[in-house]
DNA sequence: TTACGTGCAAAGTCTTTGCAACCAT
DNA sequence: ATGGTTGCAAAGACTTTGCACGTAA
């Protein structure tokens, strides 16, 4: 409680300071974004329909926009259709996505940096490592296969 | 020109093996993949038109995915839409796409092994790096921006 | 000859946009 | 009051599918 509401507060002057308004709809996309871990559009407007008498999806995707661009929130692609959100605190570790079974794994930041460095060294490039997505074969699948 | 031949005749046989025909269409669609890299179903689309009659956007996705599925070629998504495809001998790379400015660069198969051994140690997973796409900023943007 | 493959058109999925009504400030 | 926001519906981008005809083998 005093945690949500201290996050609340936040985004709500974040919000704010950029000349945005804090609105129900954009409070209960937020809340579902950090309920739902790697949700997309299609599954955060169903998680908004239960509490309330629901958000228009054009509000949720126009939303997740918003609060994306604002550093807010972070998206990655999972899979070959939709993106994924969560919340940008939460952020920090890729995705190992198999091409095999879908299952996903987590990798750490810390395994991702001596890659970001090599690639700022390299290349100047900064990584976006919340944004990045590995495919390949997970263990399990490996071990099936061949 | 004999390098061409050579090629031919190894997917050429490639398909048959497995049952599937060899027709004009796989044959052009194959072609354009070769060559313009990194290319959308559309732009593989548009490249054919000019040789050809045409061949039907329809044909041009099936004809893709089942190349795709008999590892003749591959594909990532370097943007928010349509994915690009390339040539699976050619691949080994990744590809560093900045989301200031668009812009795509290429990171070396050696650039990305470390990452790959270390998810492989870490997690049993297999990276398909030709597939790889990392998202972040580039040099220029980096000097530009702040 | 005979399945497999293609073209065409329609439908499907996911996302964006125009506009009038609405509401946070 | 007043300009950012929302809902709704229509449009848009990208992809898939059903079916009859065409063609590689």
């Amino acid at each position: 409680m005093e945690q949500g509401q201290t996050r609340n507060r936040s985004w709500d002057q974040e919000l704010r300071s950029r000349g945005y308004r804090v609105t129900p709809q954009r409070q209960l996309v937020l809340e579902a974004v950090a309920a739902l871990h790697h949700a997309t559009p299609e599954e955060i407007a169903a998680n908004v329909q239960r509490t309330a008498k629901g958000v228009n999806i054009s509000t949720i995707y126009r939303t997740l926009e918003l609060l994306d661009s604002l550093g807010l929130v972070a998206h990655t692609h999972l899979n070959h259709g939709a993106p994924t959100y969560h919340l940008a605190t939460e952020a920090g570790h890729a995705h190992l996505v198999c091409q095999d079974c879908g299952k996903i794994d987590e990798a750490s930041r810390e395994t991702i940096a001596p890659l970001a460095q090599a690639l700022d060294e390299g290349h100047g490039f900064e990584t976006n490592v919340s944004h990045l997505t590995i495919f390949g074969r997970c263990r399990e699948c490996r071990a099936t296969d061949a």
